[in-house]
DNA sequence: CGTTTGTTTGAAAGGCTTCAACTACAGTGG
DNA sequence: CCACTGTAGTTGAAGCCTTTCAAACAAACG
């Protein structure tokens, strides 16, 4: 969150931030319908956004893990558009969004970095359409996740897999049993091991090529 | 544009406003890569976005009507991300997103307008996400048209596909041949009729009902 | 009037889902 | 420590929807 501002402006931003934490893997950080009052940013574990539909079923948007931001589609609306639930220990910021909006009146630099912030989502959306076939899907997920883990400084070719296979399914927009074949089938070709939740990416390299028809815009 | 804004702001907006168009159709707003400078609405006609993927398939992004913005997604970076083409006459405004950006800093109201418009988007993106059936997506298609043409004043029962069937076609994710079938079939059906572009609802209700698992969030 | 582009129609093929059953594991209480 | 129970995950077979391929057709344009 500190880009294009100075050191005084960090000293405001800390007045705002309220630390969470621990909670633990169920524990919900809001729900639909719960007021809009601040984002949050991930420390540590991950979150879970996802909302029911009236049939009952779960979509999964999306999974949140240390250094992002959740909360930002309640940006328009006064209250929270859908669930956001801890899969395993997490810490989070709050960043109380009043303060900050008005904050970034004064601050340019914190202004322009809430507009790409929420651009930036715009676009990322765009990774779960498409027509893109199971293997695509499964290894541009597991490819973004290697990124976004690498980029804080995780293991690329080693993690978790916090989420359950139906998380993934609902999110991928699978049945959960193509998902367990799809990651079977990336096994038995050599492209990863994976052992319960426990994920070894053995072959980044066509790992990636699969992913790429459906990533290339990243 | 006008909310929460009183007489000198919008004096104040009228100064950045510039007015273009008419532009035919083929006509290009901006392509990828050009650099981001401004937003615009639209004041008449359709604008299709899109972009060419590397294997040179076209993915249409959205279509806009008259009231609506496009250009939000290049916020993220300093050149537009996708194209936008005139699919009939089209008249805009432009705004010089520079300048709108710093007189947000000033004009509370219009700093939310603007956070707004793009959290907004967020959500709409999602239309397309999700794996529905060819008719849910095309009825959901169509009552989503038919109520944005509506709020802009005309008619939510007749009015032109303004788009090619390519387009639409691109645009869900569907095969051409697919969006000429259904069509067929919803007229056979009753729920509308269809000849070459111009298009009655006849059954909002149905239609409607078709559409709703589709968009039961907005 | 011929050519091009866009649209429609038909038949076959493919991929994912659904349904059903089975397996493995974790937590619980005996 | 072990059986028990429930949940999560896996595996197999059948079915369905959409795509793909191919061709006919219509409209627009020169």
């Amino acid at each position: 969150m500190a880009q294009g501002m100075d050191k005084a402006s960090l000293g405001e931003l800390h007045m705002l931030v309220e630390h969470v934490g621990p909670l633990h893997a169920g524990d919900h950080v809001f729900r639909v319908g719960d007021p809009f009052e601040a984002i949050a940013a991930v420390r540590a574990g991950t979150v879970k956004t996802y909302i029911i539909d009236p049939g009952g079923r779960e979509h999964v948007l999306g999974f949140h893990f240390p250094g992002e931001v959740i909360g930002l589609d309640g940006i328009d609306g006064d209250t929270y558009p859908c669930n956001a639930v801890a899969l395993d220990t997490v810490m989070l910021c709050r960043f109380s969004f009043p303060k900050i909006s008005v904050l970034a009146g004064r601050l340019p630099g914190l202004q322009q970095h809430l507009f790409r912030l929420l651009s930036r989502d715009i676009g990322r959306a765009a990774l779960l359409s498409g027509d893109w076939t199971a293997d695509e899907r499964m290894a541009a997920f597991l490819v973004t996740m290697s990124r976004r883990l690498a980029a804080r400084g995780f293991s690329a070719d080693r993690f978790q897999l916090t989420m359950a296979r139906t998380d993934i399914a609902n999110y991928l927009r699978l049945a959960p049993e193509t998902v367990s074949r799809v990651l079977k089938r990336f096994q038995s070709d050599g492209l990863l091991n994976v052992d319960r939740r426990e994920l070894e990416i053995l072959d980044q390299a066509r790992l990636g090529a699969l992913a790429a028809p459906v990533l290339w815009k990243q």
